[in-house]
DNA sequence: GTGAAAGCGCTAACAT
DNA sequence: ATGTTAGCGCTTTCAC
C-alpha cells in the first residue's frame, strides 16, 4: 500500500498523516518528532523544533489518541455514568464537560439505558443494576482513565466499583453513594434542606403539614421525608406522610389528590421533589385550594420548572454545577497522582432554600 | 450473582489480561484465540473454543478498544456536537445514545462549550465557530467513525464537515444545515409548522396576531416568523413583528411588554419558540390581559415547560426523539457501506400541533 | 541533539 | 484447524 502525501494549506484534504510523514517531510527521525510534538525537552534545537512544527502543521497532522491511549495507557477519557431523568442530571452533564474540558479530557457519557419499569420493584432492581453494569463495563473496555458514577440508587454498583478500583481506576460517586468510606462521594445535604424546608414552614405558622416523599428506596428522599417529619414534629406540629413514585403528571394526580383528601385541615405540604409540584398545583386547584393562601408548597431541587409555576415554587435548591465539578476535580486529581493516592474522600453540598411564591414568600 | 476471581496477574496486577494471557493459559496462538473471541469462524474446532471462551471469561478478560480501533480503524465511537440549550438538545442526545447502543456504537458527546455573549453578534458567532472547530477537532483525534453535527447556526462548519468528507467520516447534520445538499441533512419542517400555527389562529378567528419570532440568523426562526406572517396576511389577517433574542426570563420580559404594547388590538400572539411563553404569560398579566381569554399563544417546540405553564400551551410540537433516531440511523448506514454510497439525503419532520389551553382548545 | 530499536495489544494475511 | 509473521502509529529507553 502506499501513502499519497499532499501538501496542501492547512485545511486542505487532510487524510491520515503519520509521524512518519513529518519525519520524512522534516528530515529527522519519528522519534523527534513524537517529542517534539509532545513539548518533551530533551534539548532538540530551535531550528529542528520550528521545522518539525511547520511540517505538521502544514501537512494536517492530527494526534491519534487511540494510539496515544494505547501507548501511554491514558486515554485521557473518563467514563460517566448517569441515568437520564432530565433536568439535574442534565446540569450535572454540563458541568462535568466543562471541567473535563479544561483538564484536557474528555468525557465519555453513558446514561443507563431507559429500563421498561416492572411490576416487581426488586425485578426492576436488577434490571438497572445489570445494565448499569453492561455501561460500565463497555466504559471499561474503551479504557477510561477514570469513572464519574451516579448510581441508580443506593448501593447499586458496589461490585463494579472493586473492578474498577482493582484496576486502579479512580472512581467518584455523585449523588448516591454505592459503598460510604471505600470510594470519593459528594452529594447533597439532604437533611440539612430538608430541616431548611420545615423550618421554613413552620416559621411562617404552618403546624399541620402533609409530606409528599419519593421512592424510600433512595436514600435521599428517605432523609428528606424523615427529617421533615421529625423537625416538625419536634416543633410540636403534626404530618401525614405519602410515599409517591417518581412518575408522570398523569400518574401522580391520584397520589396528590388521596393525600390532599387525607388531612384537609393541613395548610402546607412539602414535596420529596420539585417534579410533583405540577401536579399538587393542580390537585389543590381542583380541591378549591388556592396557594400560597389555603396551601403552602415547598419543593426540593431547584428546577426551573419551579420558577414556571404560578405561584412560583419555593424550594430547596440543589446545586448540580457544584456536584458535578467537584467531582470531575476530584477525578483529575486522582488520575494525576496516579494511584490510591489519600484516602475516600467524602463531601457533601449545602443545598439552600429558593424562598418563592408558594409559600407567600419572594418576589415576583 | 457475582463471581470473586483470585486471579493474581504475574504483571503485578495493574495491567489487564491481554490476549497473550489467554493464548498461554489455554495453550493456543494468540492468534487463535482472537478469532474465537471475535467469532471470527475459520473452522476452529468447539473444544477450542469453549476452552478459550472460559479462560477469557476466568481471567477476565476485556477487550481493548484502543487497540481494536487502532487496528481496524473503526473506533466503534461516534462524534456528537450539540450546544447545550436544554431539553430540547437533552432529549435529542438521549435518542442519539439509545440509538447507538443498539448499532454496538458510542456517542461521544460535545456540547460546545457555552460561550460568553458578546454584545457584538458577529464577534459571537465567530466565537461560537471557533470552539466548535475545535470540538470537533478534539472529536476528530479520537478517530470516531462518524460525526453527527448539530451547528451553532445555519452555515457553520462548513469547513468542517469538508474536512470530514475529505477523510471519509459520513457526517449527518440535524436540524440546522451547514450546507445543503451536500451533506446528510435531517430537520424539522419549519413551515409546516408555522402554517400549523397560523392557521390554528386563524380557524380560532384571531386576525390580528402578534409574533415574537426567535434571532433571524438562524432560518428556523426567520421561516417560522415569516410563513406564520404570510399565512395569516393571505387570510385578510395583520401582522405584528418583533424579532427577540434568545434569552432569559428577566432579559425577555422587556421584549414581550414592549410586543403587547404595540399593537393593543391584537388578540393573540404566536411564539417563535416555547422558551419565550413564560415571559409573555407575565407580560400579559401585568397587562391585565386574560390568557386565552384575551390574548391567545401558541407556542414553538414542544417542551415539557408548556404543560407546566397555566393555562397550558398551544405548541407545535417537534419530535427530538425522531430527529435523534433517524440521524444516528442513517451514519450508520453510512458507515457500515463504506465510503460515499448514496446521494446526500434531506428529510424534513413533520412537526404537529398539539392544542391545550393558551388558545382555549384542548383538554385539561 | 538526534536516531535506532524495541515494544504496546491487537488484527490479518499467509503458512502449515 | 491452528500458528507465524508482519505490521498499525506511536512512545520510550538507550545509543551515537
Amino acid at each position: 500500500m502506499f501513502r499519497v502525501m499532499h501538501i496542501e494549506h492547512p485545511d486542505g484534504g487532510r487524510s491520515l498523516v503519520t509521524l512518519a510523514d513529518i519525519a520524512q517531510a522534516a528530515g529527522v527521525s519519528i522519534a523527534t518528532v513524537s517529542k517534539v510534538l509532545r513539548g518533551i525537552d530533551v534539548g532538540t534545537s530551535a531550528a529542528t523544533r520550528a521545522r518539525i512544527q511547520a511540517t505538521a502543521e502544514q501537512l494536517g497532522y492530527r494526534r491519534n489518541l487511540l494510539v496515544e491511549g494505547m501507548q501511554t495507557g491514558r486515554s485521557l477519557t473518563i467514563g460517566v455514568v448517569i441515568p437520564p431523568y432530565g433536568e439535574f442530571t442534565r446540569r450535572l452533564a454540563d458541568a462535568i464537560h466543562g471541567r473535563c474540558l479544561t483538564h484536557g479530557l474528555i468525557p465519555i457519557f453513558h446514561w443507563a439505558p431507559p429500563t421498561i419499569r416492572r411490576s416487581d420493584p426488586a425485578e426492576a432492581e436488577a434490571e438497572d443494576a445489570a445494565d448499569e453494569r453492561a455501561v460500565l463495563d463497555r466504559l471499561l473496555d474503551r479504557r477510561v482513565d477514570g469513572v464519574l458514577l451516579y448510581p441508580a440508587a443506593d448501593g447499586a454498583l458496589t461490585s463494579q466499583v472493586h473492578v474498577c478500583q482493582a484496576q486502579g481506576i479512580p472512581v467518584v460517586a455523585m449523588d448516591r453513594c454505592p459503598e460510604p468510606g471505600v470510594v470519593d462521594f459528594i452529594g447533597t445535604d439532604d437533611a440539612a434542606g430538608a430541616r431548611l424546608a420545615a423550618e421554613h414552614l413552620l416559621a411562617r405558622g404552618h403546624r399541620r403539614i402533609l409530606i409528599m416523599g419519593g421512592e424510600a428506596r433512595y436514600a435521599s428522599y428517605r432523609t428528606r421525608t424523615a427529617v421533615v417529619a421529625a423537625t416538625v414534629q419536634a416543633a410540636g406540629g403534626h404530618c401525614t406522610i405519602a410515599e409517591v413514585p417518581n412518575a408522570d403528571l398523569d400518574n401522580l394526580m391520584p397520589h396528590a389528590r388521596r393525600l390532599l383528601a387525607e388531612d384537609p385541615a393541613a395548610t402546607a405540604i412539602a414535596l420529596g421533589t420539585d417534579v410533583f409540584a405540577p401536579a399538587v398545583y393542580r390537585a389543590a386547584q381542583e380541591a378549591g385550594r388556592a396557594i400560597p393562601g389555603a396551601l403552602a408548597v415547598v419543593g426540593f431541587a431547584g428546577l426551573g420548572l419551579g420558577s414556571c409555576l404560578r405561584p412560583t415554587l419555593t424550594t430547596v435548591a440543589q446545586d448540580p454545577e457544584s456536584l458535578g465539578s467537584l467531582a470531575t476535580d476530584r477525578l483529575q486529581e486522582r488520575l494525576r497522582s496516579a494511584v490510591t493516592g489519600s484516602r475516600p474522600w467524602s463531601i457533601l453540598l449545602q443545598p439552600h432554600l429558593e424562598v418563592r411564591n408558594s409559600t407567600g414568600g419572594g418576589p415576583s
